[in-house]
RNA sequence: GGGGCGGUAGCUCAAUUGGUUAGAGUACCGGACUGUCGAUCCGGAUGUUGGGGGUUCGAGUCCCCUCCGCCUCGCCA
């Protein structure tokens, strides 16, 4: 080693020993006679002196540019009284250098590395080596790391396998844009990277491996978002002869181990279940944020005779009215609320009604609000307890199709909570979101699989398939913390008849499409046993738990969001020799 | 593919209604100083205003095209 100690380590007990440090200079400060540097590495900051007396170690401590790399022998010194760091573990020492050695020159870095300094996400990308040179980034890092070593030992104790799966797979049809990689071997023939390994742990299931787990890159080429990168990690699972209790049990516990692991707290379990649909009706969307209250309400059988017409017109075309109710609302500016409502419009409602009960200082039972002249005597009073208004509360209403009522309802919850302060950035709150519908609406209205084909009806109702799918539910569940779908698995089809409704069900019938799954048919006549599963997005499980807010920051190397490395410049043009070895012709 | 916000010195930002030589802090360079730790003080240098075109006597500012970053709708079984 080049050195003794780490730049962390030294404290007033090693007062009088020889040292040797490494580490970036992270500030020089000259006064003239003595210069102090401060050395960091990934363990801490020690700061150097170089005392005057030594005419040759101080001009070379004085040439000593930011994030150079220094090896400095010296004495640990207490220091002075009075002359002491507080606001650092090494403050009581420094080093007093008897030899400044230049490990490595630096040029004046493009962006600071010290915490604190901002720059832009656009040339921390691109200087990113720098940016991760910041402790704040190093403690992400470590702190994902600590993450994955928690889930990795959970699983290792459980008696789970971990088995790697190919990313390099055949290309399958539905569900996200595939990756592809062409195959020089097979002129005209093209690989998909994994967008997930769904089928492979299905067939170890098949192989009696019988638990399963793997933390493995997935791809998908689809547009970005700040919870979505184009390369991301998962946490896949795979169990046999399980039921939806025993995996989301196992995952709770998981998630309970990582969360005393990062936050040193017991996470209360079993975690709350809410059906698909009360957190459609309450929440308005099936990933709800539970870190704050604001449940939205149905009042559209209070509304059917209404005064106003937009709900009464809104509930007669077979709409809906819903709101919510702010607590302590009423005190929101008019400037706020037209904010709430520009976000209900941009979240697709036409408006965004509202009304208070009774500000401070207005008389009992009073209720201002522009529409609120329209209303018929007791008709404010009903929807406002209808929400659950209490005096001083605002209400919030939206009348619309029942998909737009939830898409803008949420929208608005959670503006609304940002605007009140209720957010809580401390809070972690999961739940299980189950009992999914298994089939959605086409554009083409026939019905097409919501999670995936291989997700198991309910077994009660199977006959449903034929006679009125749309009600099917689903063996599904999702994982969701804070408003982000973190995982989402189901008890999946092993028997080979049920698989061939579902696909019957979903339009796929014994065509080319069928031939894509012919393995897994196969498989699973060839002695499936029950089994189900779950993938847990790692980047974005990390996210939450460090209470980060976009997944860039918890990815060493992550893309822009147009899918660019800046630091790297990919994706870039390859030669014309090389796409013709692929024989690939580029349009013209 | 659509919408919104942004791009000015290495970095973070300012620049009135279109008007003189585009400024400040910081970093950088030089000087002073023996106890700082965001050191301080004095001095200096620093620009393709993302790129291209247009309007105008005159464009960082207005118009068009384009590139890049962030957020978002579609998309993400």
């Amino acid at each position: 080693m080049l050195r003794t100690h780490t730049c962390g380590e030294l404290r007033g007990s090693d007062a009088g020993t020889a040292t040797t440090l490494c580490g970036w200079v992270a500030s020089r400060r000259d006064h003239g006679g003595i210069v102090f540097l401060d050395l960091r590495d990934r363990y801490g900051i020690t700061q150097v002196s170089v005392p005057s007396g030594n005419g040759d170690l101080s001009a070379l401590a004085l040439g000593l540019g930011p994030e150079t790399v220094v090896r400095v022998r010296g004495t640990v010194r207490l220091r002075p009284g009075g002359m002491r760091n507080e606001k650092r573990p090494t403050g009581e020492v420094e080093v007093e250098a008897s030899s400044l050695e230049v490990l490595n020159p630096a040029r004046p870095p493009a962006i600071p590395v010290a915490d604190g300094e901002s720059a832009s996400d656009e040339v921390r990308l691109r200087h990113r080596y720098l940016d991760l040179r910041r402790p704040s980034c190093q403690r992400v890092l470590e702190g994902r790391h600590r993450i994955l070593s928690a889930v990795r030992r959970f699983f290792d104790g459980e008696g789970f396998v971990d088995v790697e799966t190919p990313a390099l797979v055949r290309w399958t049809p539905g569900g996200a844009r595939n990756y592809v990689v062409p195959s020089r071997v097979h002129p005209g023939s093209f690989y998909a990277l994994a967008e997930s390994p769904q089928l492979f742990k299905q067939l170890l299931m098949v192989a009696g491996l019988d638990r399963y787990y793997q933390v493995v890159r997935c791809f998908r080429d689809e547009d970005l978002r700040l919870d979505r990168q184009p390369e991301f990690s998962q946490v896949d699972v795979e169990m046999s002869f399980v039921e939806e209790e025993d995996v989301m049990g196992a995952v709770e516990r998981m998630l309970a181990a990582v969360v005393k692991e990062v936050d040193g707290r017991d996470l209360p379990l079993p975690l709350r279940r809410i059906p698909y649909s009360e957190a459609m009706l309450r929440y308005g969307c099936d990933k709800p944020d539970l870190r704050f209250g604001l449940p939205i309400s149905d009042v559209t059988d209070l509304v059917r005779e209404s005064g106003f017409t937009v709900f009464r017109a809104a509930a007669a075309a077979g709409g809906v009215v819903r709101g919510l109710s702010v607590p302590g609302g009423a005190s929101l500016s008019r400037k706020e609320i037209d904010g709430l409502e520009k976000v209900a419009r941009e979240a697709g409602a036409k408006g965004l009604a509202w009304m208070k009960r009774e500000e401070p200082g207005s008389p009992e039972g009073e209720f201002r609000g522009p529409f609120v002249k329209f209303l018929a005597g007791g008709e404010a009073a009903a929807i406002a307890d209808g929400v659950g208004a209490a005096r001083g509360d605002l209400s919030l209403f939206v009348a619309a199709d029942e998909e737009s009522a939830c898409a803008a309802l949420a929208a608005v919850r959670g503006a609304a909570a940002r605007a009140k302060g209720l957010l809580d950035g401390t809070a972690l709150a999961c739940c299980w979101v189950v009992d999914f519908p298994l089939l959605e609406r086409t554009e083409g209205g026939g019905w097409a699989a919501r999670h995936h084909a291989f997700t198991s009806p309910r077994p009660d109702q199977l006959e449903l398939l034929e006679t009125d799918p749309g009600r099917v539910l689903a063996r599904a569940y999702d994982l969701v913390i804070n408003g982000f779908e973190i995982g989402g698995g189901s008890i999946r089809t092993h028997r080979t008849d049920v698989q061939e409704r579902v696909f019957r069900a979903i339009g796929i019938g014994p065509g080319e499409a069928r031939e894509k799954f012919t393995f897994l048919l196969e498989a699973l006549a060839s002695g499936a046993p029950p089994h189900g599963g779950i993938a847990l997005g790692v980047d974005r499980l990390v996210m939450v738990l460090l209470r980060l807010p976009n997944i860039r920051d918890v990815i060493a190397f992550p893309k822009t969001t147009s899918a660019q490395d800046l630091m790297t410049g990919a994706p870039s043009p390859v030669s014309p020799s090389q796409l013709r070895e692929l024989r690939i012709r580029p349009e013209a």
